[in-house]
DNA sequence: CACAATAGGGATAAATTTCCCCCTATCTGA
DNA sequence: TCAGATAGGGGGAAATTTATCCCTATTGTG
């Protein structure tokens, strides 16, 4: 385990937020639990592009922070459900406001961001 | 200059979002200058945890995404404002929305966040 | 038996972000 | 003259995050 040598800045409650919510995949981790896809195996087949390690990282840092919770069912092969907790469903509708943000910009988002990689985009 | 080695992955809204807000400090570059705090020397003020030279660098991304513009007067000594694009503007409120989150769950969110340091609570 | 699916951890490397120190240049004011 | 404010960049180190590879264990299936 990694641990940290900084002590986090919580001002405001942009920084609050930060803490929890910075993290590659945190945001669609959420919002695919919240979808329905609360098993790992699940989550990941949504998430092709994570690797099982960060994605389990990423889930357990998301539960230490009470945003969802863990269930362990005893049987064989194994399974495991992740749920919002109350408080993560709160996040919900935040995450939402951003998902539409992006989707109603979609092109011009993806204009600005690929202006970095000129060679990929005239190769298309 | 650091050249990325990895291609953005740009499947959804919330990757797009993340692309270009992903940075530790930009919410609260954006949230300052719409507040008005629209010269460097004063966004480094109201973000003292910030170096100089990394707020130079987010501020120079978020120009470069058209979230805001930079303009320089040819006064001595120099002065520069950066002000929202009318492209920025539009994150205004998402970016309300996700303050407005963490402020109300700021003794939740605080608490949760220092379990991690319970040495650094403990000396409170 | 060999293999896939299930969940998850260790060790380590790579990628990325952020920080720190130093340097340029000009003007104002003590 | 010297210090401070202004804006900004280079180089390199440190911190942090993410990725890769390999391992445990159990059950069912071909």
């Amino acid at each position: 385990m990694y641990e940290r040598k900084i002590l986090p800045y919580l001002n405001c409650g942009l920084d609050l937020v930060g803490e929890v919510l910075y993290g590659k995949w945190k945001l669609r981790i959420l919002w695919f639990i919240n979808e329905g896809h609360k098993r790992p195996s699940e989550l990941q087949r949504k998430i092709p592009d994570v690797s099982r390690r960060v994605l389990n990282i990423q889930l357990k840092e998301l539960e230490e922070h009470e945003l969802v919770s863990r269930t362990i069912y005893p049987v064989m092969p194994p399974k495991v459900e992740y749920d919002l907790t109350e408080f993560g469903r709160t996040l919900i509708p935040v995450i939402q406001t951003i998902g539409l943000w992006g989707d109603k910009h979609e092109d011009r988002l993806k204009h600005v961001i690929m202006k970095q990689f000129p060679e990929v985009v005239s190769s298309l």
